[in-house]
Parts: C-alpha cells; structure tokens; sequence
RNA sequence: GGGCGAUUAGCUCAGUUGGUUAGAGCGCCACGUUUACACCGUGGAUGUCGACGGUUCGAGUCCGCCAUCGCCCA
C-alpha cells in the first residue's frame, strides 16, 4: 500500500501483506541492519543459533528469532551499534542423512555411488537451497539481521577457526587419539553421540549358556552358566567374572532392600519381599559355589570359551553380582560399555573386536560366522550352543523386554563398538566454563537452568569429536603407519618445543619453516605398530603433497558439528584472522551481550561455546543466556515433522501476517511455561478450521468436515494426493494478536484522519485536558515498564502491559474522549498535538514487537505531523526503525491525576450497567446524580461531557446534596453513591430483584470480615496496619449495604 | 533411577515479597451496526486455585508427601 493514501481511504482492516512487502525491503536498501564497529558507541551484539540446514525453519525457530529481534531492534533504537550476526549450521550427520535418504528414495543411489565429492556436492545444493529458503524465512518475519555478514558453519571463515582450534588443541596435548567404545549406528555406519541415542524397549530374550571350566579340582564346578541378551557377542568374550566377595555384595544388596521396603508404598512391597527371599535362597543355594569360583579365578583357573577355540580367564571383579543371574558374568570390552570398564581394570585380558563397520561379523571369529549380520549370528550362535550341549532351549531362555539404544538419525539400533576415535580432553576445558557460570562471568536465565549446565560439565567427559562422515569439517591429520618400530623417514626430537609444548617432533621431510606449521604426535600403544599423526595448521598444498608422497593419508572422518559450532560467537567475528570485512569486530563486539536459545542444547552447544571462546579468546562469549520456552502442541507434545504436528511460520504469516506472529509469540514468553498451542487445519476451500488430532495429522489428505473438499498435508506423497490443494497448519493462539494489531491499525487510522492541519508546538501544562495529563501519566510509567521488563527477557509481561495499555487505555478511553476536542475548533490544536505524540510514542514501544505496521503508520504520521512532542517539537525520524527509544519522563507520572481517573471510570462503569441491567437501549438518554464528598464532586466535574458521550448519560448533580429521583436505579460504589432517573423507563421488580442480590453478596463479605475481626488472634497477632485496614474496609462495605437497602426500601415505596 | 518444570474458569494462560471480594484473551449469554475498528462496543455468567497433610492470625502464593503430565540426564 502507498502512504500516499489519504487516511480516509486506508482499508479498515490492516493489510499485512502489503506492509511486509513494502518496508523490509526500505529497511535492507538504507542499511539499517548493517553494523560497522563504532568506537564512539557502545556495541550490543547477538550471534544468531545458527538453524540447521537440513529443513525449513519452525516455529520453535519463529520464537527464538522473535526474541532476538526484539531486543536488537530495542536496543538499536536505544543509540547502540547493534549487531546481529546471522547464519546457518551445516549440522553434519542430520544432513548428510537427509540428503542420503532422499537420493535412495528418488534415485535409488547410495552415498558410494557418488562418491565423496560427488555427495558433498549434492548436499551443499540442498544446503543452499535450505539457506535460500531460511534466510526468506528470517526476512519474512522481519529479522533484522546483519545479512552482510551471514556466516555458514563450513565456509572459509569458519574453516579458518576449526582449524586453528583443532591444531591448538593438538598441540597442547589436548586432542588425541584413543580406542573407545562408540555409540555405531551400523546403518550409517558411523558413530553417534550419546545425544543421538534414544532408548526404546524391544521383545528379546535372555539366554543362558554354559562355559566349560578348564580341568577343575575335584568338587569344583566343570561348567559355569552365564546369561545373555546378545548371545553372538560371547565370540568376543575375553574374560568371565565373579565377584571378589560375593557374601559382602549380598549383604549389601539385602540391605539396600530392606531400605526400600520399609520406605515403599505398600503395594510395591510384596514385590520387594519376594527379591529379598531370593537374595536369601542364593545365599544357601549359589555362594558356596560363587566363593568356590572366586577362588579358582585368584588361581588363575581358564575357561573354555565355545565355538572359538579360545581360553579365557575366569577373573574377580565387583561388576559380576551375586544377586543376579548366575552371579558369574561374561565380559566382552569391545561391545559393552560396562565390560569396556572391567577392561581397563584388568587390562591383560584384552579385547575383540567382532563387528565390522557395517554391522556383519569380522575375521576375529571362526570362518563360519564371518560375514553374517547380528540377527544371523545369533540364530548360529543359539543353535550352535545347542549342539554342543552348552544350552536347552526348553530350560535356558526367557523372554525379557530389552530398553535397547536406537540411533535418532537411521532409528536403527546401536552397537557399542570398539573403534579408534579422536578426542578433546575435557578436565581443564570443562573447569574453565563452569567457573565462568560459578563466579557469575555469565549467567544464565531462569538461573535453575545452571545446575544442568554445571551438572554436565562437572562429569568432564572427554568428547569424541570424530565423525565418520563426509560432510563436514575433515580432519586435518595426517596418518602413517608401520609395522615397524619407527617410522621410515627420519626424525629428530626435541624436548620441549620453543613455544613450551611439549615433545615437539620436527619432520625431515618439511624444510623448517613448515615444520612450524605441522605438530606431530606418536603412538605406539598397538604393539608393533607404530602410528604417526601429523596435524597442519592450515590448508598447504606443498605440506600436504609431501606427507601423501611420504605415505602420509589424510583422515578421512570430519568433526563432530558442534565443534564448530562451539566456534561461533568468535568464528563469525573473525577469529583468528580477520578478512578485510571483519577487521576489528572481534575485539569490538566480543564478548556478545546474550545469547538466546532453547533449553535442549545448553550442555552440547551453550557449554562448549564458553570453553572454547574461553580457550581461543580467553574471554567469555557472552554475558547473558536467555532460555526460552519450547512450543508444544493441543496434546502438550513437542513438534516435530517426524509427528506431524509441526507449524510453518509462514502459513502463520499468510493468515495472521508477521506482527502477529512476533506479538503472539512474545506475548506467549513467560518464565516458566512451554507453550502449547493446539493446532488445526485450515480448509483451503471454504476457510474454516478443523483441529489437528493424533488421528489426521498423520494422514496425506483430510476431507473437510465443513464443506467436504479434500486438501493435501505435509504427508501428501502420491501425485493423486500432491494435486489437491494444501491445507494451511495454523492455531487459533494467534488471534489474539491479530486482532491487538488490527486494533492499532485503526486506532491509528481514526489519528492519521483526525490530523489534517496539523501545527506542532509545544504544549504547556496547563493547557492539558484531564485526559491528556492522564494518558501522559500512564505511558510515562508504561515506558517505563515495558523497558525493564526486556531488559529482563520478560517478554510477556512487555506485551501485556502494551496490549492492556493501548487497548483498554488508549483506544477505549483516550481516543474515545479526545473525539470531540478535535471536532472542536479551539480545543483541536491541544488534542492533535498530544495525539500525534501519544501514539509515536505507543508506536516506538510496540515497534520492537509489531515493526511492519508500526513502521507503516510512521510514515503516515510522518507526513501528517513530519514535527511532533509536546514539549519541544523535533522532526520525526526517517525511520520508526532509528528513532529513538522512549524516555520514562517522571515528571509526567501523576498520581491524583490517576485517581481522579479512575474514580471517573468507575462511576461510568456504574451508569452504563445500569443502563445494561435496565435494558435501555443505548440511544435513549438517560439523567444521573451522583452523591458522594465534595471533593470527589470536584475531581469528577470536569469530566461531566464526557459522560454524555461514551455512555449517553446526562450529569445532573453531583456532591453531597445529591438526591435521588423518585423513579431511579442506583449503584453503590465505595463513597460514592450514582442513581440514575429512570421515570418511565424501570422496572422495578427486576430492579428491586437485582438490588437484593447485591446485598446478599455484600452481607455475605461482611459477615466474613466480622467473624476475621472477632478471631482474637488475628486482631493480636496480625501487623496493626493490616487490621486497620480490615477495620475501614467492614464499615465500608457496611456502608454500602445500608446504601443498598435504603433503595431497595425506596423502590418498595416508589412501586 | 536422578534432576527440572507444570497442574488456577469450557480452552490457552497471568497472578510480583503470604494480607480486602483470584484476573486476561478466546468461547458462551444479552444488548448494540454511535463516521477508527464486528479482527468492534457495552454488560453478564462461569473457579473446592490437582489431592492430602503442615507452618501461620491469615496460604493460589511457603514446607512435606502423593497423583498426573512434560522435558533433561542415566
């Protein structure tokens, strides 16, 4: 729409489309999104959590954007350089999986049919794709990002920050190369972390096999029963354990239990008594033998291990618990985590490993299994077990419900898998970001959210930060290999480096000045092999050919996404070295002021960012971390694609337009709730809405309920299904805020109409109505409120009091009672010029929030009032965008003015409910009085017109002398007593009827104030003020009855 | 199993440090098209504040326990 438009002619309903259209690409052109370090301002700056490229951005994604823009837009208009770092998150195994499932899908074409190149092309298409779409997104809903500076988690800039970060942590020691036991997702046949994980109980067995014991004395045992899920892995079996002193550990056992009976609710009870009869019949049954076996495993006795040939150790360790199963228990370090651990404790025994990376069985067991997947291993493993006499189906297997770990990208279940990883030391880094959230460098609100953080880091875990993947950052290590005790070429060692790292290696093969840029380690741990790695520091074409024509190979994993992403707050800025583009931001910007994002990524994502910036920049990445709530849907759960019930912010957007969007969402921003939202299908035909269920929100196509069209969902995958018409996915929850918006349009509307000939000037106090220094009391203080309320991140209680302020205060009494001023000739120039001031004011608060419409009005007022304030007249700025933020002026906040007001609102509210409660139709007028203290006569005489106008009532006597017509309704107020004549017009039965249930209220909250009043320990105990209080409010309240029966009598008389 | 949060009107939610008669929006009922707005106006009805116990003169608010739901971690 043009602002050329006269106000007359602006449409009654606010056309959001067209105000979106017009003003985000006026804000982009004059580059008022664009921040340059400026050393005479204060810098405020927010990186953006960068949205993964794997999709279009959510609702989740709509709220936390909101968020930041709207205090970057605050603070902008606040006078600070204010940047807001945008970008994207190349989120390494979501989006390779992604990409890969779509190419099996539509091309029937696996990862190596591409190749690596080949796929990460393919995936960097998607991303851009994605990008292009999410950067619309963004701009749809008026984020104003720094776009100059978008940053993606793989480009140059970034790349230039992991690697330097990797060859730092490298050479300090801090990364290194060790066997862990890995999370393998078998499918994508990679490892995932343990946040990727997602436990789900499946139907399996427990299978009980025998071990036969190696040449056992007379009276000892010859076989030993151990237990299984996983019968295949027993081909990895290393060890069998039993507990050092089985006694103890059932004693111990017994009374833990007996601890939870006495504290058990009565109906688990039964079930914890039969667990310690057990425990007892064990203790006959099973200990002597398992101390027997304790013995024999410190003589060093061997078991046979079945269908491979091996020995293994019967050993002691307190992981085999007598109170369980056999009490013996079988160890396989390469595929349990609990059984890597009894590894490290007895190192001797070793591991096997026995998976492949693509879940088949490998060359470490017998020919006859190689090759065979899990499943099949199993079945041969079972019957193979049978043959031997080792296991009766009949007696050794019960069904058991397994919690068994699944992989969240390929939903496939996990094998613990032994491999070698690449690992960041977390001890120290750890300790550095606990003490910045400890000692208070960076906080974090809510603050319970802290324990989680601190929880976490305090475990010190190192971090698996390799990725067997190809999208993402590679590596950048160099291996070499050999089955000799050193490496071919040679090598001199130093024994510290000159920069105090130590055991600095220099390679022959680099002249000196590239071995500066390399640092080496060595690792002999696998016997005979000697491993060399070989990290460079940056990308080096004469480096790197050298080291591939010496036998070197580049790793071929990349890192874990979150390394990168831990980077960001100083990787966008430019850290380590600035392109010309970033020069100085880093130490201009840096540390950022807040950081806002969801709750579930504080550990993975939050944590690490203040290690690293910590590490890299030895400051803090931010001062504050704003965790807002999660939006759930009607059923109270999260969304997601994968369910079905996710929302799209743009269908949002068509419906109810961007400001709606930002104001319902923050409007939704409270401290301690999620937000839930029920959702429905908008019908494309007819436009009426059908709620989303559990039922129909899997479905392709839903047949409208209403007019019984079909339209097509998120499902729709047939041609047939793809054809029908979309069905929009929106809630209701928003409403409230298109309408709020609507309302403002039109208040602004009737403003814009009502300024022609407008003449700015100052005005001076007395020359105010009653209203106008009213209206400027209350938006003093609303300033003041909404200001430190996003200070605080209360996003809600901020759009509360804009929406309670502008809705009840301005629009229904302001606007309402300046209507005849500005038909008025001498009373108009006062009313436009606290009217223009008012809502530029209003429009300033609300911009942050609401920016495309009152952006719009701007203009429009700018044209009409291109000068305005009252007390000095300046010329409005270009933009609603880079003007100033309001100002709390205290001066203006007047209490008696806010009474008097409200003593006004409240007698007008009494005649118009009794016009209400009378049925007198609102055209004809009706008379009042008003008895009441003269000086409360005196407050409400100047508002005398105004009850004419907004309630149709004539004043005709106010003070203590008042009287009441002989035919009248009244209404009893505190001291205040409003009769309205209604000769003619009342019926006095229903009048009489509706006074007698007043007074029974009233009696009834009498004779509860009287009975606190007589409570002696009330009176004696309670703080003096407060009784008094009770006191005054009783008689008052009596008062007030004594005022109601008194009509009620004269209504008895009258009729 | 551990931690965190929630439970207030039919629905979605506010309710500041305990202190008069617990609020809002939607929905519902009645009236109303008064030149900003029917995405509106005026008025109205609707609550054992999840259950039980405790502290207190006084509890939606503080404490304990239980139930239900959700999230995070194991």
């Amino acid at each position: 729409m043009s602002t050329d438009t006269t106000p007359s002619e602006l449409p009654k309903q606010y056309d959001h489309a067209a105000a979106q259209k017009r003003w985000y690409p006026y804000w982009e052109e004059r580059g008022f999104f664009h921040s340059e370090p400026d050393p005479v301002r204060k810098p405020y700056a927010i990186v953006i959590p960068p949205p993964n490229v794997t999709g279009a951005l959510h609702l989740g994604h709509a709220l936390n954007n909101t968020l930041q823009d709207i205090l970057i837009r605050m603070k902008r208009m606040q006078g600070f350089e204010t940047l807001w770092m945008p970008g994207a998150d190349h989120a390494g195994i979501a989006t390779q999986a992604v990409v890969e499932r779509r190419l099996l899908q539509e091309e029937k074409l696996s990862r190596h049919d591409l190749g690596r190149q080949g796929l990460v092309d393919r995936i960097w298409e998607w991303k851009n794709d994605y990008q292009t779409r999410i950067v619309g997104q963004l701009k749809r809903m008026g984020c104003s990002c720094d776009w100059a500076r978008m940053r993606f988690t793989l480009d140059e800039v970034c790349a230039r920050a992991v690697r330097e970060t990797f060859f730092q942590l490298f050479r300090e020691g801090k990364i290194y190369r060790g066997k862990r036991l890995v999370n393998w997702d078998t499918y994508l046949q990679t490892t995932v972390s343990d946040d990727e994980v997602f436990h789900e109980p499946v139907k399996g067995h427990f299978w009980h096999f025998s071990y036969p014991v190696v040449s056992p004395r007379p009276g000892e045992p010859t076989h030993i029963t151990i237990a299984t899920t996983r019968p295949e892995t027993m081909l990895g079996d290393t060890a069998v354990a039993v507990h050092p002193d089985p006694a103890i550990a059932l004693k111990q056992a017994e009374k833990e239990l007996r601890r939870r009976l006495d504290e058990a609710p009565a109906k688990e009870k039964p079930d914890l008594q039969k667990q310690l009869d057990e425990i007892e019949r064990r203790r006959r049954d099973i200990l002597p033998s398992l101390e027997k076996l304790r013995d024999m495993a410190r003589r060093g006795t061997k078991l046979e291990l079945p269908l491979t040939g091996r020995k293994i150790p019967l050993i002691v360790d307190e992981w085999a618990k007598p109170e369980l199963g056999s009490g013996c228990v079988k160890i396989t370090p390469a595929h349990d985590q609990n059984d890597y651990d009894v590894w490290q404790r007895h190192t001797e025994i070793g591991a096997i490993n026995i998976l492949n990376p693509d879940g088949t069985l490998n060359e470490n067991v017998r020919e006859k299994y190689r090759g065979l997947t899990v499943k099949k291993a199993r079945e041969a493993v079972v019957s193979d077990m049978e043959q031997e006499g080792l296991y009766n189906p009949e007696t050794d297997c019960e069904d058991r419900e397994i919690d068994l770990a699944h992989s969240d990208r390929s939903k496939t279940p996990i094998e613990p898998y032994l491999a070698d990883q690449w690992f960041i030391k977390m001890d120290e880094l750890s300790q550095t970001a606990m003490d910045a959230v400890t000692d208070g460098r960076v906080k974090i609100i809510p603050e319970r959210y802290a324990k989680g953080y601190l929880d976490w880091l305090g475990e010190k875990r190192d971090w698996p930060i390799g990725r067997q993947l190809w999208w993402g950052h590679r590596i950048p290590v160099w291996t070499k290999n050999t089955g000799e005790e050193h490496l071919g070429e040679g090598v001199q060692r130093m024994n510290e480096d000159s920069r105090g790292y130590p055991g600095k290696t220099t390679l022959r093969i680099l002249s000196e000045k590239e071995n500066e840029l390399v640092h080496v380690q060595d690792d002999t741990s696998d016997s005979g092999v000697t491993h060399r790695y070989v990290c460079v520091q940056k990308p080096d074409a004469s480096i790197e050919a050298k080291l591939k024509d010496n036998g070197y190979v580049q790793e071929s994993d990349v890192l874990d996404t979150w390394f990168s992403s831990a980077l960001w707050p100083h990787s966008t800025l430019g850290w380590p070295e600035p392109p010309p583009e970033l020069k100085d931001c880093l130490k201009y910007y840096y540390p950022t002021n807040v950081l806002i994002t969801s709750r579930d990524i504080i550990t993975l994502w939050v944590a690490r960012m203040v290690l690293m910036g910590l590490h890299n920049v030895g400051e803090i990445p931010f001062h504050e971390v704003f965790i807002h709530p999660k939006i759930l849907d009607g059923y109270g759960e999260g969304m997601s694609k994968s369910k079905g019930n996710g929302v799209d912010p743009i269908d949002v957007m068509d419906k109810f337009g961007a400001d709606s969007l930002r104001f319902g969402l923050a409007y939704l921003t409270t401290e301690t709730q999620d937000v839930r939202m029920p959702v429905e299908f908008e019908c494309p035909h007819c436009g009426k809405l059908i709620a989303q269920t559990k039922k129909n929100r899997v479905l392709p196509w839903i047949e409208c309920k209403h007019c019984g069209e079909r339209f097509s969902t998120q499902w729709a995958e047939k041609p047939e299904d793809k054809a029908l018409p979309r069905g929009a996915v929106v809630s209701e929850r928003f409403e409230l805020a298109r309408n709020f918006c609507n309302k403002l349009w039109n208040a602004s509307r009737f403003a814009l109409m009502n300024l022609d000939g407008f003449d700015p000037g100052r005005v001076a106090d007395d020359e105010l109505y009653v209203e106008d220094s009213w209206l400027l009391s209350r938006l003093a203080t609303v300033t003041e409120q909404v200001s430190e309320a996003l200070e605080q991140y209360r996003y809600a209680d901020a759009a509360r009091t804009l929406y309670d302020f502008a809705w009840d205060e301005f629009c229904s009494f302001y606007v309402e009672m300046v209507k005849g001023r500005l038909q008025d000739d001498v009373g108009r120039m006062v009313a436009q010029r606290v009217l223009a001031h008012a809502l530029d004011v209003l429009l300033r608060l609300l911009h942050p929030m609401i920016p495309f419409l009152t952006e719009d009005v701007w203009q429009r007022l700018g044209r009409l009032a291109p000068e305005r304030g009252i007390d000095e007249p300046l010329p409005a700025a270009e933009s609603i965008m880079t003007a100033p933020w309001p100002q709390c002026d205290p001066m203006r906040q007047d209490p008696e003015i806010e009474a008097q007001f409200a003593r006004f609102q409240e007698v007008l509210r009494a005649v118009r409910d009794i016009r209400a409660r009378q049925n007198v139709p609102p055209k004809t007028p009706i008379r009042f009085s008003v008895r009441c203290e003269a000086d409360v006569a005196e407050l409400l005489a100047p508002m005398k017109p105004y009850f004419s106008s907004m309630a149709g009532a004539e004043p005709v006597e106010f003070g203590p002398d008042a009287t009441a017509p002989a035919l009248s309704a009244g209404a009893t107020l505190p001291n205040i007593e409003v009769y309205v004549d209604l000769a003619g017009l009342i019926d006095v039965e229903a009048e009489i009827a509706s006074k007698r249930r007043e007074a029974e209220k009233i009696a009834g909250f009498i004779a509860a104030k009287e009975k606190k009043l007589s409570n002696a320990g009330f009176v004696e105990r309670a703080p003096a003020e407060v009784v008094q209080k009770e006191r005054d409010s009783l008689k008052e309240i009596q008062n007030q009855l004594a005022a109601v029966e008194q009509v009620i009598e004269r209504l008895g008389d009258a009729s």
